[in-house]
DNA sequence: GTTATGACTTCAC
DNA sequence: CGTGAAGCCATAA
């Protein structure tokens, strides 16, 4: 057995760890039900993690079996930025095919629609 | 090392 | 209800 490590001051998972927390916490979303960017970085441990639940979405790989869409912001609906080239359009898209509504501010009942864990 | 940017959030106005 | 500022953390230049 190695010798102690020096110091680990930190409870919250940083680098690889932090994605594949991430990742696990991603993959429990039911179908139907979403999660915004904040509760996925607190039930993964990175409280204030909201940004980087962001871009670890987007380093995933185009045919990952991780349901990426169903993350959302705060506000109840999609995120949408140039940078995504068009998959904030499919994020909709795919959201509707499992039954979420949006509104005419393409939005949605955040409250109703949010994973309850 | 610093600065700027981004699939974010929250609070003040 | 919209806007702006500050906080947050990783990445790129």
């Amino acid at each position: 057995m190695p010798p102690k490590r020096k110091l680990i001051h930190t409870a919250r998972p940083r680098g690889d760890n932090a994605v594949a927390a991430i990742c696990a916490v991603v993959r429990r979303i039911p179908e139907g039900w979403v999660a915004t960017y904040g509760q996925v970085a607190a039930m993964a441990g990175l409280p204030g993690g909201a940004r980087l639940v962001g871009h670890v979405l987007q380093d995933l790989s185009p045919a990952t079996d991780i349901p990426w869409h169903r993350v959302v912001n705060a506000n109840g609906g999609v995120s949408y930025s140039p940078s995504r080239h068009g998959g904030d359009a499919l994020q909709r898209r795919l959201l509707e095919k499992e039954g979420v509504e949006f509104d005419d501010k393409d939005r949605f009942n955040l409250e109703r629609f949010r994973w309850p864990e």
